[in-house]
DNA sequence: TTTTCACGTTGTACTATACAACCAATTGGA
DNA sequence: TCCAATTGGTTGTATAGTACAACGTGAAAA
């Protein structure tokens, strides 16, 4: 029985919505040291290769005073480092430290077997497909 | 270019997890009054026709005194009420008001105007596929 | 040069959440 | 039947994440 558009609409919002009320209880039980958020900022670091604060913050969203005090929490942990920009005394360019690296590395692994294992009957076919949704959903 | 199924199972858990970072976020900028956490509650509410808060602890995983203190809040705001069981002493058994089925609706109809025009593009196979997943994501 | 802007920190407040301790009511086993 | 264990719910306490406002410092523009 074909849904649709309304019905289909309404079950995508329904899914997303729930997903995203369990998602932080899941990754804080998974990685109880690498909350969501910091993980992303984490991550973020290593796909930009060092950036500042101000940009964490427009990329997510977040408000500076936030992004300051995640860092701060993640430079006490050892994850990051901040570096002096020579050109601008008020910047200072957040870096992965190595443990940072390696503790992104951990926790993006147990994160990508949660998803492994309740994705492992999909079909190829439609594992890219829903991937590809994905992306044209949040684009 | 078809994705292995590694680089599929990658794709899907960045843009869930994003989707996620955001959601809670966006729900509060959409209607300030109704956290993603207490309209989900509402929603329950509305689709059981009443139930007990240990229902709803259990149901999304919640602490009780999680859960009293949300229907506490809900309660204040007039959007549910509790009534006695006559079978046991203890229950309290809650029901949405007038007042909580209109704000449940307005919030309701809020949320689906944005994602309904987030997907206004999309053919209508590729929804029912995309719902389709969704539900078979996270069953 | 003086004013305005950008980057970041700190003070304050609020929400969501968990855990533990508790009270009251129910239920089950000796 | 009665007491112990269980269940439903509230309250105390603590923590994380977040925003907004005020601030200091350095850079840029007028």
């Amino acid at each position: 029985m074909p849904a649709s558009r309304e019905e289909s609409v309404e079950i995508i919002q329904r899914e997303l919505t729930a997903f995203a009320r369990r998602a932080r209880a899941t990754a804080a039980r998974l990685h109880p040291q690498l909350s969501l958020v910091s993980f992303t900022l984490l991550a973020h670091l290593q796909d930009m290769g060092g950036c500042r604060a101000t940009d964490l913050a427009a990329h997510y969203m977040l408000d500076k005073s936030t992004v300051s005090r995640q860092v701060g929490a993640l430079e006490r942990l050892g994850f990051v480092e901040r570096r002096p920009d020579p050109d601008d005394q008020r910047v200072q360019v957040l870096h992965l430290t190595p443990a940072g690296c390696e503790a992104l590395r951990e926790a993006h692994a147990s994160r990508r077997e949660v998803f492994r294992e309740r994705l492992a009957d999909w079909p190829e076919e439609d594992l890219a497909r829903f991937a590809e949704y994905l992306v044209r959903y949040s684009s």
